[in-house]
DNA sequence: TAGATTGTTAATCGATTAACAATC
DNA sequence: TAGATTGTTAATCGATTAACAATC
């Protein structure tokens, strides 16, 4: 019998119930209840269960899941328990965004390089981490044995640098443009598609009809 | 017989659709199939001739999909055929992302001011846009006639801030805190959880085993 | 014409939800 | 104890994929 293994849709909740768990564990509570998580997620309880029954810690009934073991057993599943040596290609805002959000840092995402093809940005530092120029992208892969790069860079830049990424030895890639890359499976890419987002949004919000002043 | 349905995957795959319909559009190409969809998002030719189905265009066999009519039928099913006055509240990095994405003034999200607290930010424009005190929120969102609220600031004051911005009017927040809103029913949201995306990029990499020097 | 592609109907697959005995 | 919650098994639901006649 091998591994339980968890659908994407479970691995994407997860997240989310770490932060639950993690403010009821920081305000001292021992236990919680499954019922409790999809209340704060508007999620249905047997759904959490269902979830949470993917780390194989065992809950208690009328007392609820130990907060200590769920919080490590969740990191563990989702590999957070490890630093990832990472690099955030395209230094741009939205670089600087993941950069400077402690969240992912806490996670394990740990940048320790940005490049660019900016010369004006070449040099300078954002949140304490150095803009190199893209040139040096494989000596630097090696040298911090990144495993990871975040693709901020601008659409029309994106399959040529994710290249240049695989290239340099790098076999994670977060990539925020819209561009599907093609690339050897041997390289793990999750696409963040925020257009996506935006439609699901804009079909909920559907055409507004202002009061008018008629 | 009421109006076709889709799902959820489907309108989150039609902005990848466009994008390729638009590029071939661009090259003159009067029709595209969906195998050639298919082929450029490693999708089934089966999944994308489903997803077409609900904009109503119907396709040639042997030929493919009219271009041109395809295009705006998906931009209209999206409602990417209307311009939503929107704010970006919150004007650090990630606020900063958005508002200098051309992909999404294209699809019709035209923002009119930036909303922050930070006293250095107030007064100073962002490509254009001004940067105002969230005291004039209410007053703002009734002038500009606002509709939609990016919402990119800190997860500690997310609450607070939507709160504000629903009190002013607005009708949709694209929220890119993790912070899960509790707000009326009559204020769409759309959750954009990075660290769901992270979460799948960490489970598919895996945890490393370098090749040792042993 | 021959055959690639469409659109529809049916089958499969996976995720969510329901039911309920076990239990703290 | 009484009853809320757990974990498991089964049912439902929705999305994906397969099959195939129609057709350009």
């Amino acid at each position: 019998m091998g591994k339980k293994i968890a659908g994407q849709p479970t691995i994407r909740r997860l997240p989310s119930y770490l932060k639950i768990i993690q403010q009821a564990h920081d305000e001292g509570q021992f236990f919680i209840s499954g019922t409790i998580i999809a209340g704060e997620l508007e999620l249905e309880p047997i759904q959490v269960r269902k979830d949470l029954s993917i780390t194989g810690i065992v809950g208690k009934p009328r007392i609820g899941y130990p907060t200590g073991e769920l919080l490590k057993a969740i990191r563990r599943f989702l590999h957070w328990d490890i630093t990832r040596r990472a690099a955030v290609v395209g230094a741009g805002h939205l670089g600087q965004a993941i950069i400077g959000n402690p969240e992912f840092a806490r996670h394990g995402l740990d940048i320790r390089a940005a490049f660019d093809t900016d010369p004006r940005k070449i040099g300078t530092r954002v949140k304490g981490v150095e803009v190199l120029s893209m040139e040096r992208l494989e000596e630097k892969t090696r040298e911090l044995a990144l495993e990871l790069a975040v693709l901020t860079v601008p659409s029309a830049a994106a399959q040529e640098t994710a290249e240049a990424v695989a290239a340099a030895g790098i076999r994670g890639i977060w990539n925020f443009t819209n561009v599907k890359l093609k690339l050897p499976d041997s390289v793990s890419v999750q696409q963040e598609n925020l257009a996506s987002g935006y439609a699901v949004l804009s079909v909920r919000m559907g055409y507004h009809r202002p009061r008018g002043r008629s």
